[in-house]
DNA sequence: CGTCTTATTGATTCAGATCAACGACGGTGG
DNA sequence: CCACCGTCGTTGATCTGAATCAATAAGACG
């Protein structure tokens, strides 16, 4: 089939652990994959969802990255979070009439979409389904909450250490290299995630890379020692 | 019975719209309230949960005020929320092991406490439970991203003028007094809520009052230009 | 190969933190 | 009921981290 390689199973994927699946049965699981949509790639810049739109469904990265945004009356831009590969997204938009937030992907990008109302369904039949999701949901708030510590008590060394060290962790659970990475995101965009000025971020990396800390290179990471880091996010 | 004032009924109470019953049927409301705990009033400074408890129940502010807070591994305190009457939290221990966030009362506070266990084991018969507490949730976020906007692209002006709107707006709906107030939490609370200084809160108080904002008599706030504050929150 | 975007670096400014002192409540016990 | 003490809030002086403004450099992409 040629197929294949998109419309990898739930069962077969690679991700399956760190995704919904993780707690239902087999059986379960099959009632699920027969509600997700694996749509064709998007191109960088694509956008999934805006604010506005009906909310109709959850997401999974399988491959490539999407970042989520809001924007305030004001018309000031927030970027809420980065979604790597198993990372589910999109919670915002539950029970509500619309989007309030935007997704965008950063890169080339493959996804698993869930439709809700199908969704919702099977969360009648299936109450572990519900409880996952309530969990990945107050998963989401405590992270919020550790991004609103970092952003409201950290200096700008600390938050971009932190942030570093969060990237490598995450792809760490994926099995994927986390000595050295690419981000995908622009300078200004972590700026705008940490609540940074992209100037204040490049002069960060320059002083991480004279402390030997890490080298970069543009979007390319290598890090080198992750104890100082670490050691960097608590000062 | 003697104890009719306290155990006031989800029917009776004049909260129930804003509450969890506010999706639900009469009889799945009475399901409902087979399962909530209304105990004793705690006093200032009494803690409800600490980080590290057992997640054993979600709650309800009838009357009072609680501030909720984490810790990070360095020691810094973050407060998460201020809840008023009628709001809920406790969601962010749903699914996991234990607490990772302290809650107190700011004054002496009446609660509404669902035990967890008997309200997931209530979501898979009443699946309209389940949507509305994946609502709160749901909003619970979108009100982090919303504070995370505030605190790390706002000027401490805006951080206190959206932050005293917040408030009033939330009593509002309650039907309280939202012109004129007592605010029950600490200058130092409201500084480490907006990631402010607790100086740099008196200091905007006093410029709020010298610009005819509002009036200011330790935690004593009268709002007086409401368009005003409203302006200041976008400056 | 040229153009456009993104990143870096430097100079200067400024908002808010910090340090320090004082004042005003409010709770407690005599 | 009053006086004391401790906490909380206010105000002032100074310092500093990061923003802003400005210019250049380095990729990316057509």
């Amino acid at each position: 089939m040629i197929k294949a390689k998109i419309e990898t199973a739930c069962t077969e994927c690679a991700l399956s652990r760190l995704c919904l699946p993780v707690a239902l049965s087999t059986e379960d699981v099959e009632s699920l994959e027969e509600i997700i949509d694996r749509p064709k790639p998007l191109s960088r810049g694509d956008y999934l969802y805006q604010a506005g739109d009906a909310f109709e469904a959850l997401y999974v990265v399988r491959s490539g990255a999407v970042k989520t945004f809001t924007v305030d009356p004001g018309g000031t831009e927030q970027i809420t979070g980065f979604y790597l590969p198993g990372e589910l997204f999109g919670l915002t938009g539950i029970n509500k009439p619309a989007q309030n937030t935007t997704a965008q992907a950063l890169e080339r990008t493959n996804l698993c979409v869930l439709p809700y109302d199908e969704l919702d369904r099977l969360c009648s039949d299936v109450p572990s389904l519900a409880r996952q999701i309530m969990k990945v949901m107050s998963d989401e708030i405590r992270e919020d909450h550790a991004l609103l510590t970092l952003v409201s008590k950290k200096r700008a060394e600390a938050r971009l250490a932190t942030f570093l060290l969060s990237i490598a962790q995450r792809l760490k659970r994926r099995q994927l290299p986390d000595e050295s990475f690419q981000l995908s995101m622009s300078r200004s965009d972590i700026g705008n995630y940490l609540g940074l000025a992209e100037e204040t971020i490049s002069r960060m990396f320059t002083r991480f890379q004279e402390d030997g800390l890490l080298a970069v290179q543009r979007k390319q990471i290598d890090l080198i020692d992750r104890d100082g880091l670490q050691a960097v996010c608590d000062s």
